[in-house]
DNA sequence: ACATTAACTTGCAATTTACAAGTTAATTTG
DNA sequence: CAAATTAACTTGTAAATTGCAAGTTAATGT
């Protein structure tokens, strides 16, 4: 499977949001920075309940972009657990103040959203 | 129009994406950065080309939410601008750490992609 | 060696998005 | 001030994406 991405414009932002831009991505990304290492079956048990084809299709569009990576490449898929590459590693802070935006201005419509 | 959100959980960054995790919402916010105050028409002329159905719904929903809201409440929506409210103005922040973060990370997959 | 399980893949229904065209009310123009 | 224009949507429908259930395959455990 190779992914090709149709870029909408030359501005950042809209190129972040090209690979990014969707309700699932960045929860990988989450649950990668709580973790630090997770196979496909333990993603599968986040609370939001992603679906197997979603899951395997953003791992693989995140794989080809670098932002995650096999724990050991060299080794079958089997057990074999994804983790942040420096370029995900780097979307922390970004995911980390959006957060802090939700628990502070989506409270208000959400009751029982945490704040961190 | 009266758009309900499905939060997924009481996750604040899955709940940030409840609202933001689309290709489109963000756009909008990055244009009323940029801009200060934007008129529905002047949405549309974005390099991204967003749909009108599409601009209609999420200028809604970023509305109800309180991201947004109109340069002048009391009046005809005609040449009425929208303007960020404190919740998407806070939301600066992250939209430019983003664009940095892809500015650096994806320039590899998209040559013409500007550099904050 | 046999059963189980992890990591996907596939098929299809339900949603969402994209594109084109149409509607309505507020200006602007002659 | 009547007619033409335009801003701000709305609607219809095709296309693409998502969600759900079930199936496949290879590795591992018993």
């Amino acid at each position: 499977m190779d992914e090709k991405i149709d870029w909408r414009s030359i501005c950042p932002i809209s190129s972040a949001l090209d690979v990014i831009g969707d309700k699932w991505s960045l929860l990988i990304i989450r649950d990668l920075i709580i973790h630090e290492a997770l196979t496909y079956s333990q993603f599968l048990e986040s609370p939001e309940q992603i679906s197997t084809n979603i899951l395997a299709t953003r791992l693989d569009l995140l794989t080809q972009l670098k932002l995650i990576e096999r724990v050991h490449p060299e080794l079958a898929s089997r057990n074999n657990a994804y983790k942040l590459t420096k370029s995900g590693k780097s979307l922390e802070p970004v995911i980390k103040s959006l957060g802090k935006w939700a628990g502070k201005y989506l409270s208000e419509y959400h009751s029982k959203i945490v704040r961190l």
